[in-house]
DNA sequence: TATGAATGAGCTTTCATTCAT
DNA sequence: TATGAATGAAAGCTCATTCAT
């Protein structure tokens, strides 16, 4: 009982608290360099708009970052890590192997919609030459199952001899990552060129149904579909 | 003959000269320019860095071309017409659709792996929301008939048969954009993701194979090919 | 006997306990401070770096000394105080003045070489033209006899008529300090532009002998000695 | 004639006035530099405050000297720079090596007197163990015939048995500075610990005569002052 | 007593840009 | 046409210091 309440003293309730409040300082922070690094790219985004947009000051950012480089790996760590628990939570199943992929198509261009800040700061990532990614070796831990979801599905259909065995996971991951990944990266540019709204829920739609048609394609077996 | 002379006099020789001149020392500032916002895009891009990588002297930019914005435009302008040149040379055999398409395929993929200039450029100008395209009339108009190539061709497939008339040109053009730029735009994270050199020949040429089976696959009427 | 027990209760036992480890939390500050202002002045030398020294943290700094300027007083206090503790060590035989005053000569030398960090604040405070110490009384009084280990002796020795009597003590003193604290102050650039290793123990000796040379002869009677 | 119109063209001319006011920019920033390094030390001194002090701005410190180190650099180089110069300029009289003597010494303690600046600077690069000079070649070279005024003068006097063979010129040399550096780079904390004024006239001279007959006293061979 | 968290002022340095010739 | 010199604003970052527990 007393050792009860010497667990629940003052001291560590107060360390508690001050630390809870710390934790929040620091998560805001990285959710402002989310934001500014989305918008602006690592040479263009301010540490003093990412410090007035969490709602703190530049002084913190150093204090719990130490410099505007490791605060982007930390923002890098965070959007993969994000990405990975969106896939994990991903609910396939691998009795219809067919469903099962288009559901995976479906949900990598759904979250490359909702997360421009994801496509923004990879793109900026890939501008230099992966510069960041190549020096955090969480990075390369937290990406390190990237074919996860996909590999099951195909080799069961494969399998099942629903899909062609000389296609690769490799190439079929690829094949979907490009389809999604680029209307989402290339929007601005392609909506100027083409004079075409990519934003609008009609193109998208569309595009979706094409993306899948062509994924299927690529692997079904010729008279199966 | 004098007076000929006179109005060959040195001063028009020289105005000649120094046109040459100045030409060279502006189109010197441009290629360096490209390849300055190419490694480290807009914001990150160094107008010294350019002048120098020129063999020039800042001032010299901004005589030429009024600040670094107005230079970003004209290199997005020049990637982009060096981009249309080399698709206007492409020379398509209309009478072998099929082949005409691989044909389109395989420029496309060797034009990004031979330019990653233009790659990321677009990519920074896709950053900051195709904010400079959007300006300039003259981009527009640069990248008109952006489908210019495939159109004909696709429609000639389609007229003998052999492609599917429920595919449109335009999301078949973006279907191969997105096959050959992605693996590009994002070599660097995907090569260090996958673990696999996206920089190798033989990994570029199964890409390739790859991907030209993925878009004859998305067009070809089934049992055709 | 309980009562005793209570006036020497936890309470008060802790209080000791803990009122030692302040006064070693507050020695080792000190200790770090006089390390770090030694090596980078009062303007180089970091806060942070003086706690992390001290293995403590920079409140505790701020805790026991208030702010930068009066640790640095209190390092001066200290560093002075060293000094004159060394000197009343200093046995001396008076009835030998002329070896007394290589003693003296001796021990200074000796006490430069071994201090640098004395030599190097010192400096420091001139560089700031005595700034800290003019604010402190204690400086003044712990310096009051600043010739108290000569005097003495010269005196003697004057009486003995051995030393010129047209020489101060002031004087001689003076050129003591001169002749051993320059070749510690100033040794640096001087082992870089006389091209001679300062520190070294050849060197440092031949230069003892030097200067006991020149002050004995700066002070007997010509013929005495 | 005509071509001395060209040599003469407004175009030198120009070039000229615009450099003659860069050389006159960068000299007041250097003296301006000089001045804040010698009053706070390297570390203390600050950059806007010498580019007010030199009537520019902070900006053309970078653009004439890089950075702070190497402004620190240009500043000890000119200090050095112009010791050398005013030693060159002492006009020796061999022919009385005693009298020579006694002038380089006036001449040494009047320069350190009228060049606090040159004290206290030397003072800082002492503290930072002369990790500046250590960098520069120019420095060592600046100061390579640090002895070029004494040598001529005491190897005169010992040819004419006036000066004592076993003294080496290096310690005489040293003895000298000693004596009169001394003197003014402690004087502030002297002059509280002593209470002593040592910026007074007085005490300079009786310092001066006193250091006279110290030095003499070293050198001269007994029975013959 | 001790310590993580927070802060504002100010530091050195860089940037795009303009001036003057 | 060309170029050194100059500039103000702002960048990233560090500093001594204080707050809160």
């Amino acid at each position: 009982m007393a050792s009860d309440n010497i667990s629940d003293s003052p001291q560590v309730v107060r360390t508690g608290k001050r630390a809870q409040q710390a934790r929040e300082t620091r998560e805001k922070i990285l959710k402002a360099a989310v934001k500014v690094f989305a918008e602006d790219g690592f040479s263009g985004g301010r540490i003093d708009r990412i410090s007035k947009e969490a709602d703190s000051n530049d002084r913190m950012i150093y204090y719990y970052f130490g410099n505007k480089e490791k605060l982007f790996l930390e923002v890098l760590e965070s959007i993969y890590l994000a990405f990975n628990e969106a896939e994990r939570r991903l609910d396939l199943d691998l009795s219809d192997p067919v469903e099962a992929l288009k559901g995976i198509v479906r949900f990598t261009f759904a979250y490359y919609l909702a997360h421009p800040e994801f496509v923004a700061i990879l793109n900026d990532e890939n501008l230099h030459r992966g510069r960041h990614s190549r020096q955090s070796n969480n990075i390369q831990n937290i990406s390190g199952d990237i074919q996860s979801n996909l590999k099951p599905v195909f080799e069961e259909g494969q399998k099942r001899g629903l899909f062609r065995p000389d296609v690769s996971v490799r190439n079929l991951y690829l094949t979907i990552s490009a389809l999604t990944y680029f209307y989402c990266s290339n929007q601005h540019t392609l909506t100027i060129f083409m004079n075409q709204d990519f934003k609008s829920p009609e193109f998208q739609s569309q595009w979706l149904n094409h993306i899948i048609d062509v994924t299927l394609n690529s692997v079904m077996i010729r008279g199966e579909s």
